[in-house]
DNA sequence: TCAAGTTGTCTATGATAATAGACAACTTGA
DNA sequence: TCAAGTTGTCTATTATCATAGACAACTTGA
Protein backbone atom coordinates (compact mmCIF):
# COMPACT_ATOMS: atom_id res chain seq x y z
CA UNK A 1 0.00 0.00 0.00
CA UNK A 2 1.10 3.66 -0.76
CA UNK A 3 1.54 6.25 2.39
CA UNK A 4 -1.87 7.98 1.62
CA UNK A 5 -3.51 4.76 2.45
CA UNK A 6 -4.81 4.13 5.63
CA UNK A 7 -5.50 1.04 5.68
CA UNK A 8 -8.97 0.89 3.88
CA UNK A 9 -9.15 -3.08 3.15
CA UNK A 10 -8.99 -2.24 -0.61
CA UNK A 11 -6.38 -2.29 -2.84
CA UNK A 12 -4.80 0.58 -4.64
CA UNK A 13 -5.48 -0.89 -8.20
CA UNK A 14 -9.06 -1.86 -7.51
CA UNK A 15 -9.38 1.46 -6.56
CA UNK A 16 -7.93 2.90 -9.79
CA UNK A 17 -10.19 0.36 -11.48
CA UNK A 18 -13.14 1.73 -9.49
CA UNK A 19 -12.23 5.13 -10.78
CA UNK A 20 -11.83 4.50 -14.19
CA UNK A 21 -15.25 2.57 -14.15
CA UNK A 22 -17.09 5.35 -12.81
CA UNK A 23 -15.68 7.59 -14.96
CA UNK A 24 -16.97 5.02 -17.84
CA UNK A 25 -20.16 4.37 -16.50
CA UNK A 26 -20.77 8.22 -16.12
CA UNK A 27 -20.29 8.38 -20.14
CA UNK A 28 -17.16 10.39 -19.43
CA UNK A 29 -15.03 7.61 -21.53
CA UNK A 30 -18.21 6.86 -24.05
CA UNK A 31 -17.85 3.13 -25.40
CA UNK A 32 -15.17 2.62 -28.40
CA UNK A 33 -13.14 5.91 -26.30
CA UNK A 34 -9.65 5.47 -26.00
CA UNK A 35 -8.75 5.64 -22.54
CA UNK A 36 -5.65 7.92 -21.72
CA UNK A 37 -2.49 6.17 -21.49
CA UNK A 38 -1.04 3.95 -18.72
CA UNK A 39 1.21 6.31 -18.22
CA UNK A 40 -1.39 9.28 -17.88
CA UNK A 41 -3.65 7.42 -15.89
CA UNK A 42 -0.90 6.49 -13.36
CA UNK A 43 0.19 10.32 -13.03
CA UNK A 44 -3.37 10.97 -12.50
CA UNK A 45 -4.04 8.91 -9.56
CA UNK A 46 -0.37 9.50 -8.01
CA UNK A 47 0.40 5.53 -8.59
CA UNK A 48 2.64 3.73 -9.89
CA UNK A 49 2.13 2.25 -13.78
CA UNK A 50 2.11 -0.98 -12.81
CA UNK A 51 -0.28 -0.46 -10.30
CA UNK A 52 -2.45 1.10 -13.50
CA UNK A 53 -1.90 -1.98 -15.71
CA UNK A 54 -3.35 -4.59 -12.90
CA UNK A 55 -6.65 -2.27 -12.91
CA UNK A 56 -6.64 -2.12 -16.22
CA UNK A 57 -6.53 -5.99 -16.60
CA UNK A 58 -9.15 -6.90 -14.20
CA UNK A 59 -11.20 -4.30 -16.40
CA UNK A 60 -10.14 -5.92 -19.62
CA UNK A 61 -10.70 -9.08 -17.54
CA UNK A 62 -14.25 -8.38 -17.44
CA UNK A 63 -14.82 -7.29 -20.86
CA UNK A 64 -15.46 -3.28 -19.75
CA UNK A 65 -12.27 -2.29 -21.85
CA UNK A 66 -10.18 -4.03 -24.37
CA UNK A 67 -5.77 -3.38 -24.51
CA UNK A 68 -4.70 -3.14 -27.89
CA UNK A 69 -0.74 -3.42 -27.87
CA UNK A 70 0.85 0.04 -29.60
CA UNK A 71 -2.23 1.83 -29.70
CA UNK A 72 -4.13 1.73 -26.69
CA UNK A 73 -6.66 0.76 -24.51
CA UNK A 74 -10.23 1.05 -25.42
CA UNK A 75 -13.88 1.01 -23.78
CA UNK A 76 -15.94 -1.44 -24.98
CA UNK A 77 -19.88 -1.76 -22.82
CA UNK A 78 -22.22 0.59 -21.33
CA UNK A 79 -25.14 -0.01 -18.66
CA UNK A 80 -28.39 -0.76 -18.17
CA UNK A 81 -31.10 1.56 -17.65
CA UNK A 82 -33.71 -0.36 -15.09
CA UNK A 83 -36.82 1.22 -14.69
CA UNK A 84 -38.56 0.67 -11.53
CA UNK A 85 -42.53 0.83 -12.46
CA UNK A 86 -45.06 -1.56 -11.24
CA UNK A 87 -45.45 -3.18 -14.86
CA UNK A 88 -42.33 -3.18 -16.07
CA UNK A 89 -40.70 -6.84 -17.18
CA UNK A 90 -36.89 -7.49 -17.22
CA UNK A 91 -37.08 -9.09 -20.64
CA UNK A 92 -38.92 -5.74 -21.97
CA UNK A 93 -36.21 -3.70 -20.00
CA UNK A 94 -33.83 -5.31 -21.82
CA UNK A 95 -35.10 -5.45 -25.14
CA UNK A 96 -35.62 -1.79 -24.97
CA UNK A 97 -32.09 -1.06 -24.69
CA UNK A 98 -31.69 -3.11 -28.01
CA UNK A 99 -29.95 -6.14 -26.21
CA UNK A 100 -31.38 -9.65 -25.85
CA UNK A 101 -32.96 -11.13 -22.69
CA UNK A 102 -31.84 -14.02 -21.32
CA UNK A 103 -32.96 -16.35 -18.20
CA UNK A 104 -31.01 -19.30 -17.14
CA UNK A 105 -32.38 -21.67 -14.17
CA UNK A 106 -29.42 -22.57 -11.43
CA UNK A 107 -31.71 -24.67 -9.20
CA UNK A 108 -35.22 -25.39 -8.18
CA UNK A 109 -36.34 -26.92 -4.72
CA UNK A 110 -38.93 -27.12 -2.22
CA UNK A 111 -38.70 -25.67 1.19
CA UNK A 112 -41.18 -24.22 3.92
CA UNK A 113 -42.01 -20.88 4.49
CA UNK A 114 -40.11 -19.10 7.18
CA UNK A 115 -42.10 -16.40 8.95
CA UNK A 116 -40.88 -13.73 6.85
CA UNK A 117 -41.39 -15.50 3.42
CA UNK A 118 -45.07 -16.58 4.71
CA UNK A 119 -45.73 -13.09 5.65
CA UNK A 120 -44.79 -11.48 2.58
CA UNK A 121 -46.45 -14.31 0.34
CA UNK A 122 -50.39 -14.17 2.63
CA UNK A 123 -49.20 -17.94 3.48
CA UNK A 124 -48.45 -19.47 6.92
CA UNK A 125 -45.53 -20.32 8.50
CA UNK A 126 -44.38 -24.03 7.15
CA UNK A 127 -46.07 -23.86 3.81
CA UNK A 128 -44.22 -25.37 1.06
CA UNK A 129 -42.94 -22.86 -1.40
CA UNK A 130 -41.14 -23.70 -4.41
CA UNK A 131 -37.66 -22.12 -4.69
CA UNK A 132 -36.51 -20.73 -7.74
CA UNK A 133 -32.74 -19.60 -8.40
CA UNK A 134 -31.74 -17.85 -11.96
CA UNK A 135 -29.37 -15.83 -13.17
CA UNK A 136 -30.80 -13.12 -16.58
CA UNK A 137 -28.39 -12.05 -18.88
CA UNK A 138 -28.79 -9.09 -21.36
CA UNK A 139 -26.55 -10.65 -24.35
CA UNK A 140 -24.11 -12.55 -22.79
CA UNK A 141 -23.60 -10.07 -19.97
CA UNK A 142 -24.90 -11.35 -16.81
CA UNK A 143 -27.08 -8.97 -15.00
CA UNK A 144 -28.78 -10.21 -11.60
CA UNK A 145 -29.51 -13.69 -9.67
CA UNK A 146 -32.63 -13.82 -7.84
CA UNK A 147 -34.20 -15.95 -5.98
CA UNK A 148 -38.23 -16.54 -6.48
CA UNK A 149 -40.04 -18.09 -4.02
CA UNK A 150 -43.96 -19.25 -4.96
CA UNK A 151 -47.14 -21.24 -3.45
CA UNK A 152 -46.04 -24.65 -3.95
CA UNK A 153 -49.46 -25.62 -3.76
CA UNK A 154 -50.64 -23.02 -6.00
CA UNK A 155 -48.02 -23.55 -8.20
CA UNK A 156 -47.07 -27.22 -8.52
CA UNK A 157 -43.76 -28.17 -10.16
CA UNK A 158 -42.86 -24.65 -10.85
CA UNK A 159 -39.33 -25.55 -11.31
CA UNK A 160 -39.69 -27.15 -14.36
CA UNK A 161 -42.20 -24.64 -15.55
CA UNK A 162 -40.19 -21.88 -15.42
CA UNK A 163 -36.64 -23.97 -16.99
CA UNK A 164 -39.03 -24.39 -19.33
CA UNK A 165 -40.60 -20.80 -19.82
CA UNK A 166 -37.17 -19.14 -18.68
CA UNK A 167 -39.02 -15.98 -17.67
CA UNK A 168 -41.08 -15.73 -14.40
CA UNK A 169 -44.10 -13.87 -17.04
CA UNK A 170 -44.03 -17.19 -18.90
CA UNK A 171 -44.67 -19.00 -16.27
CA UNK A 172 -47.47 -17.23 -14.53
CA UNK A 173 -48.77 -17.06 -17.60
CA UNK A 174 -48.98 -20.88 -17.45
CA UNK A 175 -50.91 -20.92 -14.44
CA UNK A 176 -53.72 -18.62 -15.94
CA UNK A 177 -52.22 -15.65 -14.72
CA UNK A 178 -51.91 -12.81 -17.45
CA UNK A 179 -51.12 -9.34 -15.65
CA UNK A 180 -49.50 -8.94 -12.43
CA UNK A 181 -47.75 -5.75 -10.86
CA UNK A 182 -45.31 -4.63 -8.59
CA UNK A 183 -46.71 -5.18 -4.64
CA UNK A 184 -43.53 -3.84 -2.84
CA UNK A 185 -39.75 -3.71 -3.45
CA UNK A 186 -36.73 -2.42 -1.05
CA UNK A 187 -33.29 -1.35 -2.84
CA UNK A 188 -30.00 -1.77 -0.43
CA UNK A 189 -26.35 -2.51 -1.64
CA UNK A 190 -24.21 -5.02 -0.35
CA UNK A 191 -20.45 -6.19 -1.49
CA UNK A 192 -20.90 -9.39 -3.56
CA UNK A 193 -20.48 -12.24 -2.12
CA UNK A 194 -18.47 -15.72 -3.60
CA UNK A 195 -21.70 -17.14 -4.87
CA UNK A 196 -23.03 -13.92 -6.51
CA UNK A 197 -19.66 -12.70 -7.82
CA UNK A 198 -19.14 -16.42 -9.30
CA UNK A 199 -22.61 -16.25 -11.18
CA UNK A 200 -22.16 -12.76 -11.91
CA UNK A 201 -19.11 -12.80 -13.20
CA UNK A 202 -18.03 -10.14 -10.90
CA UNK A 203 -14.91 -9.64 -8.90
CA UNK A 204 -15.21 -9.82 -4.91
CA UNK A 205 -15.90 -7.22 -3.21
CA UNK A 206 -17.61 -5.06 -5.72
CA UNK A 207 -21.00 -3.48 -5.16
CA UNK A 208 -24.56 -5.16 -5.82
CA UNK A 209 -27.76 -3.86 -5.36
CA UNK A 210 -29.69 -5.93 -3.39
CA UNK A 211 -33.96 -5.38 -4.41
CA UNK A 212 -36.38 -7.46 -2.43
CA UNK A 213 -39.86 -7.52 -4.06
CA UNK A 214 -43.25 -9.27 -4.12
CA UNK A 215 -45.31 -9.08 -7.29
CA UNK A 216 -49.22 -9.24 -6.65
CA UNK A 217 -52.32 -9.81 -9.20
CA UNK A 218 -54.56 -7.26 -9.96
CA UNK A 219 -56.32 -8.52 -6.74
CA UNK A 220 -53.37 -7.71 -4.93
CA UNK A 221 -53.09 -10.74 -4.01
CA UNK A 222 -49.15 -11.67 -3.15
CA UNK A 223 -47.73 -14.52 -6.43
CA UNK A 224 -44.17 -14.44 -5.91
CA UNK A 225 -41.54 -12.87 -3.59
CA UNK A 226 -38.21 -12.55 -4.53
CA UNK A 227 -34.56 -11.27 -3.67
CA UNK A 228 -32.60 -9.72 -6.96
CA UNK A 229 -28.79 -9.01 -6.60
CA UNK A 230 -28.07 -6.60 -9.55
CA UNK A 231 -24.02 -6.06 -10.50
CA UNK A 232 -24.61 -2.39 -9.74
CA UNK A 233 -21.80 -1.81 -12.33
CA UNK A 234 -23.95 -2.63 -14.97
CA UNK A 235 -27.62 -1.01 -14.45
CA UNK A 236 -28.98 1.98 -13.26
CA UNK A 237 -32.46 2.14 -12.01
CA UNK A 238 -34.94 4.15 -12.25
CA UNK A 239 -37.71 5.03 -9.84
CA UNK A 240 -40.71 6.69 -10.99
CA UNK A 241 -42.52 9.93 -9.53
CA UNK B 1 -3.48 -12.96 1.81
CA UNK B 2 -4.69 -17.14 1.82
CA UNK B 3 -4.22 -19.22 -0.93
CA UNK B 4 -8.66 -19.17 -1.58
CA UNK B 5 -8.11 -16.28 -2.42
CA UNK B 6 -7.77 -14.87 -5.90
CA UNK B 7 -6.58 -11.55 -5.87
CA UNK B 8 -9.83 -9.82 -5.59
CA UNK B 9 -7.82 -6.19 -4.28
CA UNK B 10 -10.49 -6.72 -0.92
CA UNK B 11 -8.04 -7.71 2.23
CA UNK B 12 -9.31 -10.72 3.95
CA UNK B 13 -10.45 -8.70 6.75
CA UNK B 14 -12.44 -6.40 5.28
CA UNK B 15 -14.60 -9.20 3.43
CA UNK B 16 -14.90 -10.66 7.24
CA UNK B 17 -15.89 -6.99 8.61
CA UNK B 18 -18.49 -7.29 5.52
CA UNK B 19 -19.77 -10.46 6.63
CA UNK B 20 -20.03 -9.98 10.13
CA UNK B 21 -21.96 -6.36 9.15
CA UNK B 22 -24.39 -8.10 6.74
CA UNK B 23 -25.19 -10.63 9.62
CA UNK B 24 -26.21 -7.40 11.45
CA UNK B 25 -27.87 -5.74 9.17
CA UNK B 26 -30.05 -8.90 8.21
CA UNK B 27 -31.09 -9.22 11.90
CA UNK B 28 -29.33 -12.28 12.67
CA UNK B 29 -27.27 -10.67 15.33
CA UNK B 30 -30.17 -7.95 16.58
CA UNK B 31 -28.70 -4.60 18.46
CA UNK B 32 -27.49 -6.05 22.02
CA UNK B 33 -26.77 -9.34 21.10
CA UNK B 34 -23.13 -10.90 21.83
CA UNK B 35 -21.59 -11.95 19.04
CA UNK B 36 -19.95 -15.87 18.43
CA UNK B 37 -16.53 -15.51 20.30
CA UNK B 38 -13.31 -14.48 17.80
CA UNK B 39 -11.83 -17.95 17.73
CA UNK B 40 -15.19 -19.23 16.30
CA UNK B 41 -15.49 -16.52 13.97
CA UNK B 42 -11.89 -17.23 12.51
CA UNK B 43 -12.85 -21.01 12.42
CA UNK B 44 -16.30 -20.22 10.70
CA UNK B 45 -15.02 -17.79 8.15
CA UNK B 46 -11.50 -20.34 7.97
CA UNK B 47 -9.23 -17.34 9.05
CA UNK B 48 -6.85 -16.69 11.25
CA UNK B 49 -8.13 -15.16 14.55
CA UNK B 50 -5.90 -11.83 13.87
CA UNK B 51 -7.93 -11.32 10.99
CA UNK B 52 -11.00 -11.29 12.52
CA UNK B 53 -9.65 -8.76 15.36
CA UNK B 54 -8.91 -6.45 12.95
CA UNK B 55 -12.33 -7.12 11.37
CA UNK B 56 -13.81 -5.91 14.51
CA UNK B 57 -11.50 -3.47 15.58
CA UNK B 58 -12.92 -1.57 12.35
CA UNK B 59 -16.70 -2.24 13.22
CA UNK B 60 -15.90 -1.20 16.73
CA UNK B 61 -14.04 1.75 15.16
CA UNK B 62 -17.44 2.81 13.52
CA UNK B 63 -19.67 2.20 16.34
CA UNK B 64 -21.26 -1.31 14.53
CA UNK B 65 -20.09 -3.41 17.86
CA UNK B 66 -18.39 -3.08 20.99
CA UNK B 67 -16.10 -5.19 22.61
CA UNK B 68 -15.69 -6.06 25.92
CA UNK B 69 -12.45 -7.98 27.25
CA UNK B 70 -12.79 -10.74 29.39
CA UNK B 71 -16.80 -11.24 27.48
CA UNK B 72 -17.58 -10.71 24.27
CA UNK B 73 -18.06 -8.72 21.52
CA UNK B 74 -21.67 -7.15 21.23
CA UNK B 75 -23.89 -5.50 18.74
CA UNK B 76 -24.38 -2.03 18.82
CA UNK B 77 -26.37 -0.19 16.34
CA UNK B 78 -29.32 -0.75 14.01
CA UNK B 79 -30.48 0.34 9.88
CA UNK B 80 -32.64 2.95 9.40
CA UNK B 81 -35.58 1.92 6.84
CA UNK B 82 -36.34 5.21 3.96
CA UNK B 83 -39.56 4.82 1.97
CA UNK B 84 -39.32 6.35 -1.61
CA UNK B 85 -42.90 7.85 -2.10
CA UNK B 86 -43.94 10.80 -3.65
CA UNK B 87 -43.89 12.96 -0.42
CA UNK B 88 -41.44 12.04 1.98
CA UNK B 89 -38.85 14.11 3.68
CA UNK B 90 -35.83 13.50 4.81
CA UNK B 91 -36.52 14.61 8.59
CA UNK B 92 -40.09 12.52 8.55
CA UNK B 93 -38.04 9.47 7.85
CA UNK B 94 -35.87 9.80 10.63
CA UNK B 95 -38.55 10.93 13.18
CA UNK B 96 -40.52 8.10 12.39
CA UNK B 97 -37.53 5.85 13.62
CA UNK B 98 -38.17 7.58 16.49
CA UNK B 99 -34.23 9.20 15.93
CA UNK B 100 -33.36 12.82 15.76
CA UNK B 101 -33.02 14.26 12.01
CA UNK B 102 -30.13 16.77 11.76
CA UNK B 103 -28.88 18.76 8.72
CA UNK B 104 -25.35 20.70 8.17
CA UNK B 105 -24.43 23.02 5.37
CA UNK B 106 -20.84 21.95 4.43
CA UNK B 107 -20.43 24.11 1.39
CA UNK B 108 -22.60 26.90 -0.82
CA UNK B 109 -21.62 28.11 -4.15
CA UNK B 110 -22.94 29.40 -7.34
CA UNK B 111 -22.21 28.00 -10.55
CA UNK B 112 -23.33 27.96 -14.13
CA UNK B 113 -25.81 25.28 -15.41
CA UNK B 114 -24.41 22.55 -16.98
CA UNK B 115 -26.09 21.01 -19.49
CA UNK B 116 -27.79 18.16 -17.83
CA UNK B 117 -28.63 20.54 -14.60
CA UNK B 118 -30.06 23.05 -17.02
CA UNK B 119 -32.57 20.41 -18.47
CA UNK B 120 -33.01 18.72 -14.89
CA UNK B 121 -34.22 22.06 -13.86
CA UNK B 122 -35.79 23.18 -17.12
CA UNK B 123 -33.28 26.10 -17.43
CA UNK B 124 -31.06 27.40 -19.84
CA UNK B 125 -27.30 26.00 -19.91
CA UNK B 126 -25.26 28.09 -18.31
CA UNK B 127 -28.08 29.65 -16.03
CA UNK B 128 -27.16 30.60 -12.31
CA UNK B 129 -27.24 27.84 -10.22
CA UNK B 130 -27.16 27.77 -6.00
CA UNK B 131 -25.22 24.46 -4.92
CA UNK B 132 -25.86 23.55 -1.87
CA UNK B 133 -24.02 20.79 -0.09
CA UNK B 134 -24.86 18.96 3.31
CA UNK B 135 -24.24 16.17 5.06
CA UNK B 136 -27.61 14.70 6.94
CA UNK B 137 -27.81 12.96 9.99
CA UNK B 138 -29.98 10.19 11.60
CA UNK B 139 -29.02 11.30 15.67
CA UNK B 140 -25.55 11.09 15.77
CA UNK B 141 -24.85 9.08 12.19
CA UNK B 142 -24.09 10.56 9.45
CA UNK B 143 -26.62 9.25 6.79
CA UNK B 144 -26.08 10.81 3.54
CA UNK B 145 -24.08 13.66 1.77
CA UNK B 146 -26.31 15.47 -0.64
CA UNK B 147 -25.71 18.38 -3.52
CA UNK B 148 -28.41 20.27 -4.24
CA UNK B 149 -28.81 23.08 -6.90
CA UNK B 150 -31.72 25.82 -7.43
CA UNK B 151 -31.81 28.01 -9.89
CA UNK B 152 -30.29 31.37 -8.12
CA UNK B 153 -32.68 34.00 -9.92
CA UNK B 154 -35.17 31.92 -8.30
CA UNK B 155 -33.85 31.35 -5.33
CA UNK B 156 -31.40 34.34 -4.23
CA UNK B 157 -29.17 33.65 -1.44
CA UNK B 158 -29.97 30.02 -1.33
CA UNK B 159 -26.92 29.35 0.92
CA UNK B 160 -27.86 31.57 3.69
CA UNK B 161 -31.35 30.40 3.84
CA UNK B 162 -30.89 26.97 4.06
CA UNK B 163 -27.46 27.05 7.06
CA UNK B 164 -30.33 29.22 8.93
CA UNK B 165 -33.01 26.60 7.88
CA UNK B 166 -31.00 23.64 7.49
CA UNK B 167 -33.38 21.23 5.45
CA UNK B 168 -34.41 21.72 2.01
CA UNK B 169 -38.38 21.93 3.24
CA UNK B 170 -37.85 24.71 5.54
CA UNK B 171 -35.85 26.03 2.81
CA UNK B 172 -38.82 25.77 -0.14
CA UNK B 173 -41.04 26.85 2.72
CA UNK B 174 -39.19 30.51 2.98
CA UNK B 175 -39.58 31.17 -0.77
CA UNK B 176 -43.58 30.74 -0.10
CA UNK B 177 -43.16 27.11 -1.62
CA UNK B 178 -45.30 25.11 1.06
CA UNK B 179 -45.72 21.83 -1.47
CA UNK B 180 -43.33 19.67 -3.50
CA UNK B 181 -42.82 16.38 -4.49
CA UNK B 182 -40.57 13.73 -5.85
CA UNK B 183 -40.21 13.93 -9.70
CA UNK B 184 -38.09 11.69 -10.55
CA UNK B 185 -35.44 9.49 -9.37
CA UNK B 186 -32.47 7.44 -10.43
CA UNK B 187 -30.81 4.62 -8.13
CA UNK B 188 -27.46 2.98 -8.35
CA UNK B 189 -24.91 1.89 -5.90
CA UNK B 190 -21.13 2.83 -5.97
CA UNK B 191 -17.91 3.25 -4.06
CA UNK B 192 -17.54 5.59 -1.57
CA UNK B 193 -14.46 7.76 -2.76
CA UNK B 194 -12.20 9.80 -0.60
CA UNK B 195 -14.46 12.66 0.21
CA UNK B 196 -17.61 11.10 0.77
CA UNK B 197 -16.13 8.04 2.67
CA UNK B 198 -14.70 10.94 5.09
CA UNK B 199 -17.90 12.74 5.35
CA UNK B 200 -20.25 10.29 6.15
CA UNK B 201 -17.48 8.38 8.72
CA UNK B 202 -17.22 5.41 6.07
CA UNK B 203 -14.25 3.18 5.22
CA UNK B 204 -13.30 3.58 1.79
CA UNK B 205 -14.28 1.43 -0.56
CA UNK B 206 -17.57 0.52 1.43
CA UNK B 207 -21.05 0.67 -0.99
CA UNK B 208 -22.68 4.27 -1.02
CA UNK B 209 -26.28 4.04 -2.95
CA UNK B 210 -26.43 7.26 -5.66
CA UNK B 211 -29.46 8.63 -5.58
CA UNK B 212 -29.90 11.14 -8.43
CA UNK B 213 -33.72 13.21 -8.12
CA UNK B 214 -35.54 16.31 -8.80
CA UNK B 215 -37.94 17.51 -6.75
CA UNK B 216 -41.00 19.28 -8.22
CA UNK B 217 -44.25 21.94 -7.51
CA UNK B 218 -47.56 20.98 -7.59
CA UNK B 219 -47.80 22.32 -11.14
CA UNK B 220 -44.79 19.77 -11.64
CA UNK B 221 -42.22 22.58 -12.47
CA UNK B 222 -39.03 21.72 -11.27
CA UNK B 223 -37.60 23.59 -8.33
CA UNK B 224 -34.34 21.57 -6.95
CA UNK B 225 -32.00 18.60 -8.12
CA UNK B 226 -29.69 16.79 -6.17
CA UNK B 227 -27.33 14.07 -6.20
CA UNK B 228 -27.47 12.05 -2.70
CA UNK B 229 -24.88 9.94 -1.53
CA UNK B 230 -25.83 7.50 0.81
CA UNK B 231 -24.07 4.77 3.21
CA UNK B 232 -25.44 2.06 2.05
CA UNK B 233 -24.64 -0.05 5.49
CA UNK B 234 -27.24 2.53 7.04
CA UNK B 235 -29.88 2.29 5.08
CA UNK B 236 -32.76 0.30 3.11
CA UNK B 237 -35.13 2.06 0.35
CA UNK B 238 -38.44 0.80 0.15
CA UNK B 239 -40.06 1.81 -3.29
CA UNK B 240 -43.65 1.79 -3.57
CA UNK B 241 -45.61 -0.04 -5.93
C1' DT C 1 11.27 4.62 -43.31
C1' DC C 2 11.54 6.42 -38.84
C1' DA C 3 10.53 8.59 -34.46
C1' DA C 4 7.30 9.01 -30.89
C1' DG C 5 4.08 6.86 -28.19
C1' DT C 6 1.72 2.83 -26.89
C1' DT C 7 1.10 -1.90 -24.36
C1' DG C 8 3.67 -6.24 -22.73
C1' DT C 9 7.17 -8.50 -19.82
C1' DC C 10 11.02 -9.03 -16.94
C1' DT C 11 13.79 -8.22 -12.39
C1' DA C 12 14.23 -6.22 -7.88
C1' DT C 13 12.99 -4.06 -3.34
C1' DG C 14 10.41 -2.28 0.67
C1' DA C 15 5.85 -2.09 2.94
C1' DT C 16 1.72 -4.42 4.25
C1' DA C 17 -1.52 -8.40 4.86
C1' DA C 18 -2.24 -12.78 6.80
C1' DT C 19 -0.65 -16.56 9.25
C1' DA C 20 1.00 -18.88 13.66
C1' DG C 21 1.84 -19.40 18.55
C1' DA C 22 2.14 -17.91 23.28
C1' DC C 23 0.61 -15.60 27.19
C1' DA C 24 -1.49 -11.70 29.93
C1' DA C 25 -5.78 -9.56 31.64
C1' DC C 26 -10.30 -10.01 32.46
C1' DT C 27 -15.37 -12.02 33.06
C1' DT C 28 -18.47 -15.46 34.12
C1' DG C 29 -20.62 -19.24 36.31
C1' DA C 30 -20.03 -23.37 38.94
C1' DT D 1 -12.13 -19.70 44.93
C1' DC D 2 -11.25 -21.64 40.61
C1' DA D 3 -11.61 -23.28 35.92
C1' DA D 4 -13.09 -22.25 31.44
C1' DG D 5 -13.67 -18.96 28.10
C1' DT D 6 -13.18 -14.38 26.61
C1' DT D 7 -10.53 -10.13 24.64
C1' DG D 8 -5.78 -7.75 24.50
C1' DT D 9 -0.87 -7.74 23.23
C1' DC D 10 3.44 -9.37 21.91
C1' DT D 11 6.94 -11.83 18.52
C1' DA D 12 7.91 -14.08 14.24
C1' DT D 13 7.32 -15.77 9.37
C1' DT D 14 5.49 -15.98 4.67
C1' DA D 15 2.87 -14.22 0.72
C1' DT D 16 1.11 -10.34 -1.63
C1' DC D 17 0.91 -5.34 -2.75
C1' DA D 18 3.06 -1.42 -4.66
C1' DT D 19 6.94 0.85 -6.33
C1' DA D 20 10.92 1.37 -9.53
C1' DG D 21 13.54 0.84 -13.71
C1' DA D 22 14.63 -1.15 -18.09
C1' DC D 23 13.56 -2.88 -22.43
C1' DA D 24 10.89 -5.54 -26.01
C1' DA D 25 6.95 -5.54 -29.27
C1' DC D 26 3.86 -3.07 -31.58
C1' DT D 27 0.98 1.01 -33.82
C1' DT D 28 0.55 5.39 -35.69
C1' DG D 29 1.39 9.45 -38.25
C1' DA D 30 4.80 12.41 -40.27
Amino acid sequence: MSMQDAGSGVALWRRVADGIERDIAAGRFPAGTRLPGETEIAESYRVNRHTVRRALATLAERGLVRAERGSGTYVEAPRLSYPLRSRTRFSEIVGAGGREPRGQLIAASEEPATRELAQALGLKTGAPLARIEALRFADKTPICVSTSWLSAERFPDAGRVFSAARSMTALLAHYGIRDYRRGSTRITAAIADASDAARLDLMLGRPVLVVDSTDVDADGTPLVTKRARFAAERVTFEVEG
